[in-house]
DNA sequence: AAAAATAACGAAAACGGTTTCGTGTTAATA
DNA sequence: TATTAACACGAAACCGTTTTCGTTATTTTT
């Protein structure tokens, strides 16, 4: 049963004729007569001949292929991105190779090395936890080094030149806090990560940043930094009655939901009482009663500019083009955890 | 800059030996002497030699690349399986092509000829709606007579002959409906969708047996089929209104989420008035206020399962193993959409 | 009719490895 | 001392393509 993979060679042998002769006429060539053309072509649909991939990629140094690492997979942001990558690079005839980092920094280095050599033709990345955590960036160092080319999103670094897309968190940040503001909000809570992670940074940035436009300070009382994993809802609790704010931004999707029960179990009502803003806007935030508002990342299309930015780089051999950093606009989207 | 990769031929050239010398050199062979091995050894180590994984996929035509064809990835369900199917896979020392179908049988079969020729050593993959839909299976015929392993999970057709793995779906609606049964519920609605996908069908099944067994027969009218995308709340409040439910069970996660906001809406109160199960036991299921009661899929295991199936496929030549189909037991998860 | 041009094809190198099968040295055996 | 083993290495085939550069015939040109 097993129908043997058909190769040049076999037409070949086949049609009596040689290997390059194949080749030339599957290529329509000039070199090769109309009657020999035909005979090779119409012998090679009937055998469904289809060159080998491994083959051409070995020959063209060229694989196809892009390598995409990201922490997590079970993350609608990352998610959305993986789905913007796939359309775009789909489109050009590349594959797209995800590897899970799983937020930890030799995951990602085993991960890169595995598909260093000779698998894929660039990579589009976003930093695990642990990479961000530890600042070592050589093996994105040695990688690019080698003269692959990379993109780097949403988790970026500044230590390694490279293309670069992500969006303005810190403006995200401030658009949500000024909104907060706007209503009339003035003890805003700050439900963040802990400080490692250059994103969760930029959003505290835009966060006090808009307080201080409006007079206010920073108060770090009313800042929580949780773990970025293993949520311990208590402790949400714990702070949400110290402080008795009137709003709350959360740095993502998930603190912003475990917030919003809180508050409400509490027996305050959202928004009137309490208005919650998060990041990233997946399927919680739309489900949630309320739904949450949130500031937009815009996934797919940043994995759109990503893939468009690494396969032109892969295919203009031009190398010495500047390394471009693209800043989306993110987008605030009100829902029903806010006034109106 | 450009640290160009270093090949074997580098390597013998610059130590004046063969090319052979050098590979079976870093292969440690017992062929060559310890002077010339320690010499190269460290020369490889110096240049960080890797070999190129191209090269070694065609000499073997072994690949180590799995091909994962999954009809959506924002979508919890698939990534879970996905996950699954990355852990177990890389930790063999194999890569996870993803490829997204779009739930279009178009797409499905590109994705599938794209990866066919070379590029992946077997397929794990899950149905598009598509091709449920027109129930053309040729592409993966042609792909399993090719001698391809293959891997069908949760959407899987019996037209084709492969490894296998999916939760009983019936037992799993079965399992559901008796809960909601043996709360006292009687009137219990069933958001499906189309009949074309095999999951669904299944799942009513189980719904309808459940009933049987209870001694109530199936009334078409408690039933709702919506179609699985842009979900309309309108309907579902219709239907709602029509049949005043005192329970609902959903096939997926999405329709329960969009009936439980529909019956508060109606000012009942679930689960005193209306108990809720759905599928998928998602992020939307445990962050919904009130949680629901899911029947959950299992879907890292199932991608394990799937990936050890599939590698051993791949890696016992040994073909005629007969297919497997592995059925997995889902599990009722409680929450707080049902009663206790 | 001799020289040049053209047409149609094949040989071989190359991509970067692995592996089989020599082959020339040295060391052990008869 | 002649023969054989063991040792250490290299040549070459191979995986399946692409592509350059011959090499024949045949046709055109002078």
């Amino acid at each position: 049963m097993l129908k043997q993979k058909i190769t040049l060679k076999h037409i070949a042998k086949e049609l009596d004729v040689s290997i390059s002769t194949v080749s030339k006429a599957l290529k329509n060539s000039e070199e090769i007569s109309r009657d020999t053309k035909e005979k090779i072509q119409a012998f090679a649909k009937l055998y469904n001949y289809k060159p080998n991939n491994i083959a051409i990629s070995l020959k063209n140094k060229r694989t196809k292929n892009i390598g995409v690492i990201i922490p997590d997979i079970v993350h609608h942001f990352f998610t959305t991105v993986v789905r913007g990558i796939e359309n775009y690079a789909n489109a050009k005839g590349y594959n797209v190779i995800v590897c899970l980092s799983d937020e930890s920094f030799d995951k990602e280095v085993i991960n890169m090395e595995m598909l260093a050599n000779g698998s894929i033709d660039g990579f589009i990345m976003s930093l695990s936890a642990g990479t961000e955590k530890n600042k070592d960036f050589n093996h994105l160092k040695e990688v690019t080094q080698q003269g692959i080319p990379m993109v780097l999103f949403d988790r970026i670094t500044e230590e390694i030149s490279c293309d670069k897309v992500l969006i303005d968190d810190m403006q995200g940040a401030y658009m949500a806090t000024k909104k907060l503001l706007d209503e009339g909000r003035r003890k805003i809570a700050l439900l963040t990560t802990e400080d490692f992670f250059s994103v969760s940074r930029n959003r505290n940035k835009g966060y006090e940043k808009a307080l201080r436009d409006f007079g206010l300070g920073l108060d770090e009382d009313l800042v929580l930094r949780l773990p970025f994993m293993d949520i311990d809802e208590h402790k949400i609790s714990e702070f949400l009655n110290a402080i008795h704010p009137d709003a709350i931004l959360s740095v993502n999707e998930i603190f912003g939901i475990y917030g919003m029960r809180v508050v409400q179990r509490k027996g305050m009502r959202v928004p009137e009482d309490v208005s919650i803003i998060g990041f990233t806007d997946g399927l919680l935030a739309k489900h949630a009663n309320p739904s949450l508002t949130s500031v937009a990342q815009h996934g797919e299309r940043m994995g759109e500019i990503a893939a468009n930015m690494l396969i032109e780089r892969v295919e203009n051999e031009s190398d010495e083009v500047a390394y471009r950093t693209k800043i989306l606009e993110p987008t605030l989207i009100e829902r029903d955890s806010t006034i109106n």
